[in-house]
DNA sequence: GCAAATTGCAATATATAGTTGACAGTTAGT
DNA sequence: ACTAACTGTCAACTATATATTGCAATTTGC
């Protein structure tokens, strides 16, 4: 399941997939799999994207 | 940093480490160290661990 | 006080999250 | 058409989440 709600707000900041990963400190390519739903993320690492794009868990990565 | 919230939702819900980690299909250790704080779970298992215990992402995860 | 259930804490082993580097495809700008 | 920025993907590697086993410490009910 590829996490869309993620994507939208990462472009909605105007950040490329290596700015928010270098914000993030991971790599390019795990913020690329993320979104692409291939990789099951630390919650360390969720709570990072989310401080980054202004969002909380539940916006990000809560289903139903 | 310790998940206290996560430990008082199990309490609510009278289960056990033991009994959580079996819902969630992990192992009691594994629910030991997430409430102690010394593990960084896969967003995976706390959405599986939240599901277990009628909570949110936001409600077990989730800080300031 | 005793016994059972629960939890904390090690050591070691395995699965998988995340890294690194490289290359191809796509899109936007000039 | 050319370039540059962005993204997808692959292979091989490293770090760490999670499993497994066992034992000690604590709580709770009898």
């Amino acid at each position: 399941m590829k996490n869309i709600k993620m994507k939208m707000a990462r472009v909605e900041k105007d950040l490329s997939q290596e700015e928010l990963a270098k914000t993030v400190g991971v790599t390019r390519q795990t913020i690329g799999l993320i979104e692409s739903g291939k990789y099951n993320p630390s919650l360390n690492l969720c709570i990072a994207i989310c401080k980054a794009l202004s969002k909380t868990l539940n916006d990000l990565f809560w289903e139903e």
